[in-house]
DNA sequence: TTTATTAAATGAACAGTGTAAATTTACGTT
DNA sequence: AACGTAAATTTACACTGTTCATTTAATAAA
């Protein structure tokens, strides 16, 4: 066997593929993402682009892999800003903030991956579920260090939570952690946080200046006196 | 002037077409949809729907719109079950469970719009606000009247919100209440709501079964305890 | 150096799509 | 009966994703 050929011109065609179609995306809208579109200003053969990505869908999945990247890399870099285990409120709040700031950052990514949208594209998920759980797994260490730190409210409204034994994959794949509390906990935070952000992306949110901002900040401070004990055991 | 013909044997076209569209959307995902498709299994020629719907996205803008009405229904009916004044908290909980029962009995329409997708789909939104406002303007009916009543809570978080004077179209649309206070929770509201459907409607949540129920059900408990004052004057 | 192997790129073609234009059909009114 | 006109159709265009047969070109073997 021997015959990698170097494509011509292009240095890393799956990258330059990859991104015009990034690029489409952030001119066409979510949706347009043509193949012969990106080969056109590839100056490439429409076909050819098959030999990089099997299917249209593939491509957008690789799409939704580097958003789910992307995403999770942005997470952990909040976290990391406040690593001491004393600053666990902190850093509770900075992968909120940080999870707005990333969608405003990169509205196409977040639509991608969080978003119902793209055409007739059939999801495979197998492959997409590691780099999704960077993400989400983020928030679910946070609330869990935050339970074992005893910092963790656990209300009268919480305590019907059922048991999450006889979970399957699906959530095993978000987080070791079987915890009921912390799992319920966490979506709980998560489904808030994603409801307005999406809501404000989508631009249902009253665009009166500074409003989604404020109302974000203030759904997070809730968030914060609603689930985490604030001092402790004092 | 002279002449409505009546069209062959097909009686409501316009109707026909929108049932023919729903159907395809139910079957093939939402946004196949095919001008073409509809065409075939209504055995009508595919131009033939122009005369009837200026645009596929005229045809889409319809289905929305009739979406839009079912939505606004549901949560009317929902509210009249309480009409009293003394049944103002059933009453915000019952449209927040007909929120998740419509999303979760039509999901097609809940994706349509309130979802981002459609393909390259440009809202006009002008002609859609109305029948936008009938179901979003429950809510904040509901909570305006429990602010009337002074049932709505006002804590330290909340006094931060600005001033809404200086809104144009978007909010005054939704409802005529100019209330900082009643739009800023029934925004945050929303998107709890808003959020913990959406995820559970793409599969995001834990597949538990009775999971999503129960929480949002917790959600919503929850809701009502932060917002609303439970017990009045006493 | 020649030859064979083989990945990569191509052009042509197929089955779709939304939509515009010209044309035919069929009804209601004069 | 004949006209005016809305509705339907046929045709056509430009576009899409994808397949196939073919050519190009670089490497490995002879």
């Amino acid at each position: 066997m021997a015959r990698p050929v170097k494509s011509r011109q292009i240095p890393n065609i799956q990258e330059a593929i990859k991104d015009a179609a990034w690029k489409q995306i952030a001119e066409s809208g979510a949706v347009s993402l043509s193949l012969r579109g990106i080969a056109r200003v590839l100056k490439i053969s429409a076909p050819a682009i098959y030999n990089y990505f099997i299917d249209r869908d593939a491509l957008i999945s690789a799409l939704m892999y580097d958003a789910y990247v992307s995403f999770g890399e942005f997470q952990r870099a909040a976290m990391a800003q406040y690593s001491d285990s004393g600053q666990l409120l902190e850093r509770l709040f900075a992968i909120g903030v940080a999870y707005r700031e990333w969608a405003l950052k990169y509205p196409n990514r977040y639509r991608l991956i969080f978003g119902s949208l793209v055409p007739g594209y059939r999801t495979s998920e197998d492959g997409l579920l590691p780099v999704m759980k960077l993400g989400i797994s983020a928030l679910m260490e946070c609330v869990g260090e935050l339970h074992a730190a005893g910092m963790l409210r656990s209300p009268d409204t919480l305590t019907g939570m059922p048991e999450l034994t006889g979970f399957p994959g699906c959530l095993d794949a978000f987080t070791g952690s079987a915890d009921a509390l912390v799992t319920g906990i966490s979506m709980l935070i998560w489904s808030r946080v994603h409801g307005m952000v999406s809501l404000e992306l989508e631009g249902k949110l009253p665009p009166y200046e500074g409003y989604p901002a404020l109302l974000y900040q203030l759904e997070l401070e809730m968030i914060m006196r609603q689930f985490v004990i604030l001092q402790p055991d004092k």
